[in-house]
DNA sequence: AATGAATGAGGGTTCATTCAT
DNA sequence: CATGAATGAACCCTCATTCAT
């Protein structure tokens, strides 16, 4: 976030930045709009001004705001899903990958603050919604897989509970940050009812 | 929806409606505006014009936009809570109750299609944001109380036990609406995850 | 023109018209603006600022700008071709219908100005380019029926001959606008040539 | 069009052009896109990104938009009228010379395509515009003058005539463009006509 | 000679909201 | 109670043009 705001030479022209330099500018003034006040925040026009820069910019980095927005997002969940996935490996269990995720995940939110949330939850426009089916594919089929695997789970059952278990993961991390629960607490009931849960459903089931 | 689109009397008149039908009416028509479009459907012109009825008519009935939607907020989830809630009561165990609960929801959604899906989802306008947390919380504290209780967790982690698990349903009304699976084996699989999920919480916590 | 630019009340306020006077208000404005300077002179924000009201409003009145420059088209044109009509339908001869005509073109431009002029010419937006295709058509196989019926000649011939004619028609007009020769003697050298065309046409072909 | 879209040298560098080669590099462009999309398709940038090259270099070679277009009309109508008039001052009768002339058009339409028709008809930006009524009166004085001098027609209606003949060419093109008839019934009917109207004009005038 | 980042102005369109009637 | 004309602000997007490098 070091570019966020002032982006000024000291003669007061805006800085000539590089294009790759531009872009990711773009993106972080974008990702404090959507922390501070949701997607509807963020403008094509509100993303220049608070970059202090001319109104029509950011059509030459982005097609339109849909595509500015799913750049956004592929940028942050990124960040977040590359490190979890890389965690998750290194465990033997379901359990401590559930762990491990849930670890990275809150690393990457007290960073990030609000941003993921919204990322993660908003009503999506339609170039946002289409990643977002997409990423919520991809993660659930390796949790299924997990689950399938070594509890024993049918695989239309554990499909099921991959995606209700990945569900909650942005409500866990709003109840920590509206303060209702530490981080350790809310990961240990976490992680214990995602393995209850998986082992009940590979008893029976 | 009984006044959703005609309501006119024979003679070509807007009908004359006691303000409380008109009220009503609104609502439905906003209703059938999310049922299709979401949030973004709805408009002061697009209902009033789905009513029959003049632009500015709409401001007699409501403060605002924001309004109108929170109030409908209200209606539609008050019309699912009450009859869960009631069939919830019926049941003595905890498994009971989310099975009833969940039964109620899917009896709902059924009948109201995704107007609910996208009143529970949508990234909320400031006033419907502000009901949609109050419900989450009362809701809540009912299910942490239930866990509580039949279970022997502590409060702390059935506060967040139960938000983990109420935040999931939206997520398994989304899997069945999809095709991902049906009625009975959602029902089953989520029933039979909330409860082991609460059983272990108890035994160890 | 009465409405054209000043439709303010004493009190300051903008005029509140009936939705039929404002709307013919637009089109008056339009007409001026192609007038001086062509389609692209004529903007939702020209037309507005012109009539001395909000942006906006010209979207209550057309879906947009291609509607309303279509809406000006049928207008204007349909002043000019039903007097036209009219007129060509009290004469007996082919050379009488052409007099007639180029009469009554040359009585509409003399109050429209170069308004018709330009209509008739620009290159067209979408919405306007097939009214004036579908225009074209009629007028062009009116006289193409009179040319056949006439004078013997065959069917094709006589429909490239009427497009031939009728192209030229804009081009008089300018003559005439631009001081190149008076109404009369451009009525007489026009109807001469298309007469004698037309004649010769039937002669040999 | 022989440089139209590849200009690199086999390193992948643009290639070196003299700057009269690049200059007629831009036009060529500039007369693709026309015919593609007409004038409003000619953009700095569009033509700068067909070219290869980047965004602000047609600046060095045109002043403006406006003189880029005004360029391509002088260097295409050129190409268009001076074969024309050769071909026409091989013949001796009016007659002649417009068959010659309209078989000189077709020829060029034929291998330009759309580019002509729209650099004629298109309503025109200033600059277009300017040389568009130059060529109009030069070639309407060439014609008048054979008309006045073959026929006998004065020269006032001679000029008149001239203007309305050659107003007509653009249509009996899109005639044939549109598949309304063969370029030879066309060019004879054309033919037949100017002539029987300059001889009609001759007699009595 | 050439690049390409950046500006700034213009134009299309939508809506919540107000208010005269 | 009800209408519907009108406002005004916000947004989206495109382009001619400039200028530091």
């Amino acid at each position: 976030m070091s570019l966020t705001d002032e982006t000024r030479t000291q003669s007061g022209q805006p800085a000539r930045l590089t294009r790759a330099q531009r872009r990711e500018h773009f993106l972080d003034v974008a990702a404090a709009l959507v922390a501070e006040g949701g997607f509807e925040a963020v403008t094509m026009e509100s993303v220049a001004a608070r970059a202090g820069v001319s109104k029509g910019l950011g059509y030459a980095y982005f097609d339109n705001r849909g595509e500015l927005l799913a750049a956004l997002f592929e940028r942050e969940t990124g960040e977040m899903d590359r490190p979890a996935t890389t965690a998750a490996d290194r465990e033997e269990t379901f359990e401590g990958k559930v762990r491990a995720t849930v670890g990275v995940v809150f690393d990457v939110v007290s960073q990030k603050g609000p941003l993921l949330a919204r990322l993660l939850r908003a009503e999506a426009e339609g170039p946002v919604d289409e990643r977002r089916r997409k990423r919520q594919r991809v993660i659930e089929q390796r949790w299924a897989r997990l689950i399938a695997e070594e509890f024993g789970v049918d695989e239309a059952t554990s499909r099921a509970a991959a995606a209700v278990m990945l569900s909650s993961i942005p409500r866990v991390i709003e109840l920590w940050a509206t303060g209702k629960g530490s981080r350790e607490e809310l990961t240990e009931t976490y992680t214990r009812m995602c393995t209850a849960a998986a082992r009940d459903l590979g008893e029976t089931g």
